[in-house]
DNA sequence: TCTATTGTTAAACGATTGTTAAAATAATAA
DNA sequence: TTATTATTTTAACAATCGTTTAACAATAGA
C-alpha cells in the first residue's frame, strides 16, 4: 500500500490542467509513450513549460522517461496510478457493504 | 464523463494530506459519515482549520453535509471518486491491449 | 432569558505554485 | 568543428494555498 505522502504527490501531479492532459495522453499512448515534444505540440505547451510539469510527474512516479537519440520520451506508470485507486478506495464503507467494492481490476 | 476542469478541482481537493485523511476517514465510515468535531478530534485538526478543509472538499463535490441539530454530519460522495477513477483510466493504452482494462467495480 | 456547545467566517501572513523569457545542456548532422 | 535540434534549467513574478487568530452564527439546555 502507497504511503500517504506519495498519494498526495501524485494527487497534486494530476490536479493542474496541463498535467492532467500530459497524462492522460500518455495513458492513451500505451507503453511506448510519446515523445516531448509531440506532447508539447499537441497541447500547445511551450517546452520549457512541459519541462516543468514532466519534472512534477516523474517526482510523483506517474510518469517514466526513457532517451532515444535526441528525443526523450515519456511513459505513464500505471502501477502508480493504480496504487492511487487503491489507497483511495481501501476498505470502503469498512468493508460491511457488498453493494460497495474497490476496484478490482486496473491498467 | 466528468469534464477535465471538475477532475482537477476533485484531485486537487485531495491532494492535501489533511484533506486526504478526512476523506479516506469518510469512504471508510460509509454513508453515514461524521459529525465534523468528532473527525477533527480524530484527527487533531482545530475547528476552522477543519471548515476550511471541509470546503474545498464539498465544493468538489467529494463530500455532502446534512445537519442535524447542532451537529454538521460530513459524508463521501462515491459517486465523484468513481468519476474520476474513470476519467483517468478511460481508454487506456489506446484500448488495444487486453491486459490493460479500467476498473470495472468501485464503491 | 443566559450560557455552553458546535461549527463557520474573515483577515492576515508566510509558503508554494505556474508561467514566461533567457540561458544552458545534450545529442545529432553538416 | 560548427550548426541545428530537442529538452532542461534558472530567475523573476503574480497568483493561489494552508494555517492561525478572532469574531460570528445557530442550536440546546438550565
Amino acid at each position: 500500500m502507497m504511503k500517504p505522502a506519495q498519494v498526495v504527490k501524485a494527487l497534486a501531479a494530476l490536479a493542474q490542467p496541463t498535467r492532467l492532459a500530459i497524462y492522460r495522453l500518455l495513458v492513451t499512448s500505451g507503453p511506448e509513450g510519446l515523445a516531448a515534444g509531440q506532447i508539447a505540440e499537441k497541447l500547445k505547451v511551450s517546452p520549457a513549460n512541459m519541462s516543468f510539469h514532466f519534472k512534477t510527474l516523474s517526482h510523483a512516479g506517474l510518469v517514466e522517461s526513457t532517451q532515444e537519440g535526441r528525443f526523450v520520451y515519456y511513459a505513464a506508470n500505471f502501477a502508480v496510478m493504480n496504487g492511487m485507486v487503491d489507497y483511495l478506495t481501501e476498505n470502503c464503507c469498512g468493508g460491511h457493504d457488498d453493494s460497495c467494492k474497490a476496484p478490482t481490476k486496473k491498467c
